[in-house]
Parts: C-alpha cells; structure tokens; sequence
DNA sequence: CCTTGCCTTGACGCTGACGACAAGGTTTAG
DNA sequence: CTAAACCTTGTCGTCAGCGTCAAGGCAAGG
C-alpha cells in the first residue's frame, strides 16, 4: 500500500502521513523507487493516532499507544506507559472541566449584571447624563 | 502615565500594550517627543481586555466591551454587543463543556478497558505467546 | 560628556498540526 | 511520444498573543 492509498484508508492526508514519519510515529518501507509502502498494522497505527488527536491528545501523548500496537497489542492503551498517559490526560481535562465550569458561572454573573444594567447609550452619546 | 508604568499597573508588558494599540483596543495620547500617553481610562480598558481575555476571549470579542466603557459606562458589558458577545460566548462554552465531558466519559472508558486487560509485554517481547 | 533608563519602530520566533505549493522523478496507458 | 497520475523532498503559510532582540532617539543625573 502506498501513502495515498493509506491517506485515503484512513481518512487524512498524505501530507499527515508524512508529518507523522518525520516525528517517528510511522515507519513505512521503502520500494526499490523511493517510495514509502505501509501494512495494515501501519493502517491501525494510523487510525490510533487519528483517534487520539481527535480526543485532544498531542503527538508526544500518542507515543506510547503506537508503541504499544507496535509491541503486538491489540489495543494500544493496554501497556502500562499508555495507563500513565490515559490517567494523566484525564486529570487534565477534569482540570480543565472546573476551570471551564468556573469561567462559565462567571460568564452567567456578568450576563445577569449586564442585562440588570442595560444601557442603551453605548454608540456615541454624551459620557454622563444627558 | 508613560507605557511603562500603564504596563505595570495592569499588570503586563509594553509589548502587549502596543499590539493591543495595533489592533486599535486602546488608542494612547502622543507627547511631543512621540511618547505615548496613557490616562486612567486607559486603565481600566487594558484591565477589562486583561480580564476577558483570561476568560478565555479573542481580541475580537472584546471590542464592544471596550467600546462600552469608552462610551461612559462604568462596566464595560452594559451595551447590547457586549451582551450579544456574552450570550454567544456562554453558549461556546457550553458546547466546549459537552464535547469535553463527552471526552472524559470516552477516557474513563477506555482507561477502564486498559486496566482490564493489562499487558506487561509492551516493552520489546515478541508479538503473540512466549 | 557620558551613562542610565526610559521610549520608539521593525522584524523575527514560538507553539501544533498540518495545508499548499514548487520542482522534479516514475510508471502506466494510450 | 506524451499525458496522467502517482510519488519524492523542501519550504513557506496558518492562527493568537504575545516574547525577544535590534538599532536608535530623548531626558536627566553626576
């Protein structure tokens, strides 16, 4: 299978593919011409790859899923350095989670004061009373 | 109040004040010599940009809100775009909090899926049973 | 006069995951 | 022979909000 036909398979682009060798998270074959040539397994890293971007996982958070597909698994989140990513990504978004659940309650107070206060004279009247 | 001192009291950098200037949020006297002045209104517009940008907000939308205060207002979300800006931005976040709850639930899921079916073999072993 | 410490504009760097384009090689079909 | 449709490497652009020099002007103190 060449890049394009993977690109396709897999819904990205070849520009991805190639993206995704240059940070070692793809290692193709090489034909007599140059050209790369993937497996299946590379088709199933690949698509681990895109599903974890999708999540919001970084390229260096991917790491060790494709490693551990690499290893054999037929899953790549069940090795232990994948656990560790899983636990600390979760931590993350649960952080991320309060702090949006902060910033949105704050949202609703200024919302509620601001319709509270309403002010028509915004465009370009006098500062103070008219 | 010379761009040094307005940058200490709101709490940023020169270089900040002069590309919010750039992008038109705050519009500073000139001296003689080129200096650029800065009153307390001034003060509190950087304050507010500061305040909304924390929260999460593009430069674009706090537009309005500056406008608000340069029109008077003692806040700078009394007028109908600040409220318009506020109301879409609510809902952003609330979308932003479904899709990320959505994502929490999936990285429990499979962190529960990879405890389950542990692997030690990820490291270098071969690929099926010893 | 010289240093220190402000200020000015201008321009490049950074992060992440690519998109887009350039310039060229290869293989196949007509 | 040539056009089409692949492939290659390399480089620049994108978005946002600045950080970080660089090169130089202005004001005040010793």
């Amino acid at each position: 299978m060449l890049i394009g036909e993977l690109a396709e398979r897999a819904g990205t682009s070849t520009r991805t593919l190639r993206y995704y060798e240059a940070h070692g998270l793809v290692r193709p074959q090489r034909s007599a011409n140059g050209y790369r040539v993937y497996d299946e397994a590379e088709l199933r890293v690949v698509r681990e790859i895109r599903a974890l971007l999708d999540v919001g996982f970084g390229l260096d958070d991917v790491r060790p899923f494709v490693a551990c597909l690499r290893a054999g698994n037929a899953s790549g989140d069940v090795c232990p350095d994948s656990v560790l990513v899983l636990r600390r990504k979760l931590a993350e978004v649960d952080d991320y989670l309060d702090r949006l659940t902060a910033v949105r309650q704050q949202l609703r107070t200024q919302l509620t004061h601001a319709i509270a206060n309403r002010e028509e004279t915004c465009s370009r009247r006098r500062p103070s009373a008219p």
